[in-house]
DNA sequence: GTAGTCAGTGAACAGTCGTACTCTGAGTTC
DNA sequence: GAACTCAGAGTACGACTGTTCACTGACTAC
């Protein structure tokens, strides 16, 4: 091989690292806008000069954050879609895995939500962009289904710019649901309901679709 | 009459509104966490101790922030669900509501769509509480009308919750559309776009209601 | 093996922060 | 008109902030 990373770089992505898990953790209690850079670094034990070495900004960092979430789950609700037609299936499925997602990194994800309208710009800007590469993916996901037929570029646009801003909002109800109950519980009750919920809400959404206009005639 | 306001309440009553509003002009940049009690006594011209006069905390000014924003909206949404019945005027009046006090209070709603998920407790559950009232206000209006026969009452707040998380997600599509074009603009293409969209949403659920499984026999 | 790179250190800078004090003087009450 | 109340001013405090600079020393390239 020509060359491994090196122990020095090695080094450099472990600290950069810490410096992203600490961020997590203390954002769940506070907002990125006020998220001190010496209360960072003292909370992973370097200097506070060092931080200027990974990131030139709390924003820059930040945004990094927003790759390391949403970057991973490109592809992720793609996948469900096209593993099967069936309905109360795929629904069941979705929910599933944002139950999931969501209980197994839940700092990642109470940070999106935070930072989607907060005061930082280019940290929403860079959700913002990640949230419409889903939009784009889900509609394309969709417009390959038989059921689309005569759906116009713009009407599946809308559809799946209401599925995706379901998932998001699902996820910062199971958010508050699990805070609810103790953070080690398999299951809470309050969490079960807010799956019921979700379920409801696609399936009211699922049968909008197969009612619409625009499938027939123009309206 | 017993007595008026009194010239010395009176004018702490005017501070106290100083206070909020320049909070809410110095928050369309930044969120709640971040903003410092010196920081808005000086927007304001008052001594920083003056500020404990009236809150004890920056958590108690966003609580009463959220009192101010979405108290007087209270009964608004009830009231266009009964003034017609007809869906598609009643979709367009919704849109043309919001857009309209969107345009009208652009920092209101900024604050809110901020610190709905921010890192200041008190304000979350304050605003949680505002949308879960709204929420009730109208479950029981759609249960008066007559589509809504034989739907029970987990899925009638189910619906609801729909439909006021789809204003708040609406509202916040306002203010993104509208800080692309100038402030002044007095309607830009981008609004437009949105409404567009929002209504498609509306009209959206509306069919999948009119198809609830619910309304003819258990599912 | 030697010269160079560069992640992290530590001290120092000029600010800002929240809050505790005492004090003042206009508005209120009798 | 005298006694009282209390919104706001002013000062002072210790703690914390982001950023700069020169520095060390383990790793790297030749």
């Amino acid at each position: 091989m020509s060359h491994t990373v090196g122990i020095r770089q090695a080094q450099k992505l472990k600290t950069r690292q810490a410096l992203l898990d600490a961020a997590l953790r203390l954002l769940e209690h506070q907002s990125l806008s006020s998220l001190g850079l010496r209360e960072l670094t003292r909370a992973v034990g370097v200097a506070p000069t060092a931080f200027y070495r990974h990131f030139a900004d709390v924003a820059e960092l930040g945004v990094a954050l927003v790759e390391e979430t949403l970057g991973s789950l490109h592809g992720l609700i793609g996948a469900i879609l096209a593993e099967t037609g069936d309905a109360e299936v795929r629904i069941a499925r979705t929910v599933d895995l944002i139950a999931r997602h969501v209980r197994e990194h839940p700092a990642h994800f109470r940070f999106i939500a935070r930072e989607r309208h907060g005061g930082v710009g280019p940290v929403r800007a860079a959700i913002a962009a990640q949230l419409d590469a889903f939009t784009e993916e889900v509609a394309t996901a969709l417009g390959r289904e038989p059921v689309s037929a005569g759906w116009s570029e713009e009407d599946l646009r809308m559809l799946a710019g209401v599925y995706v801003e379901h998932m998001v909002m699902t996820a910062s109800a199971f958010l508050s649901a699990q805070e609810t109950g103790e953070p080690g519980a398999p299951e809470g009750p309050a969490e079960e309901q807010v799956a019921r919920t979700a379920r409801d809400r696609l399936r009211l959404v699922s049968l909008g679709r197969l009612h619409w206009p625009g499938r027939d005639a123009g309206r």
